[in-house]
DNA sequence: CCGAATCCGCAGTGATACTG
DNA sequence: CAGTATCACTGCGGATTCGG
């Protein structure tokens, strides 16, 4: 067994084996948000040593995770994206974001709030049954930052940048707003930020970014 | 920034701060589906450094997710657990098992099948809808190994070791099959395994045991 | 026997400088 | 922009030892 493997033939074992390593996950996050340059991951992952994304990027592109494309004609140069089989690892990664979420707010967010942690945010808490069969376009201006949310058909799409057609209603959150996506919600509840377009549609994007409860997905008791 | 803190205000990133490190989930594996003494993690995680495992139960217990408790009357000494907290990192940890199982058929499996990941992959593959208002208990045996499934009023309680009340039906897996969970299942629909009670449960038991066709949670796609 | 602590060598990591 | 190169550091693996 190579100093990285366990040994044992477990799914959990070979999960940690492939993404287990330091920044990896992190560096997969960025990636599932967006398609990211070099610098784009170096800037989303403040602190990481070069040597490490680039080493990291090698291993996830050597494990069939990430994909290292050629970028053409508009912006030329190397762009790093996620495979499929990359991209189905997005559950577990949201699964773990959930449950780190709830161990959160015990630090002062003196840290940063990256925004591609806010978009994950929103997938993670999109409610499918409240969102039904609604369409919408959502743009969510936090300070240094523009997200949009589309909701088609039930279906949701979340990114980081403006929305990518004109969006229903703009919500404009003051800059003393920590920028976490609770806080946004919050923000929108005590009525604090600034709505432009279809007023109705803020407490839809409430409704729509608040996770039904969810019973626990197995009774592991132990007799 | 301390080393193994990333800087970012982030729930994913907050995670693998508190169970990122190496061997941390394996730990938590091996709690999830049953108290352990120290002697037994080192029995369920085989090339585990007696001091990193000893590290590591003392970080998890200072971020409050395993417990260390005195055992008391029958087996006296330390016997470790996850407390409740701990216990929500279930999903998350069999999220990142069903990823992982999608990669482990690529090695061949000469790396031996922990119990426990078996525990965890009849979690995962439960299928509360076909459990429906059933109520049995199954008993496998796989060589150097005992498992029990037991379904009351559609609830599952999975775990190591004979059944806690007289099975409905043992199954016994023959030596030559891979201990895999996937590969008893198919020793099953093959009929190579040994059935002792009501035989009739057996086609149950695999029914119970795939999950439905489960759509990506999340429209991920980037404009 | 259980539940560790201690020591050492090395691989993985972090920080910075540098280059095609 | 997209990485290498270098080097110091520390977390990890492996073994041994130690106290209840």
């Amino acid at each position: 067994m190579t100093r990285r493997e366990f040994g044992q033939h477990c799914g959990l074992a070979r999960a940690l084996e492939l993404v287990g390593e330091r920044w990896a996950m992190l560096i997969i996050r960025e990636l599932l948000v967006r398609p990211c340059r070099y610098t784009d991951l170096i800037e989303g992952l403040p602190g990481i040593p070069t040597n490490m994304l680039s080493t990291r990027l090698k291993e996830l592109e050597q494990a069939g995770i990430v994909e290292r494309r050629i970028a053409s004609a508009p912006q030329r140069g190397v762009v790093y994206a996620v495979t499929e089989h990359g991209r189905s690892l997005e559950p577990a990664l949201i699964a773990l974001a959930v449950w780190g979420n709830t161990r959160l707010n015990e630090q002062q967010p003196t840290d940063l709030v990256p925004p591609s942690s806010l978009v994950i945010s929103m997938r993670a808490r999109f409610n499918r049954e409240a969102a039904g069969g609604m369409s919408a376009v959502w743009e969510i201006r936090v300070p240094e930052t523009v997200l949009h949310a589309v909701v088609t058909d039930g279906q949701l799409t979340a990114g980081i940048g403006p929305a990518p057609s004109k969006p229903d209603l703009v919500v404009t959150v003051p800059g003393e707003v920590v920028p976490t996506f609770r806080n946004v919600l919050e923000a929108i509840a005590a009525g604090k930020v600034e709505l432009t377009g279809r007023r109705s549609l803020a407490g839809a994007f409430t409704r729509v970014f608040t996770p039904q409860q969810q019973a626990l997905s197995v009774s592991a008791r132990t007799v």
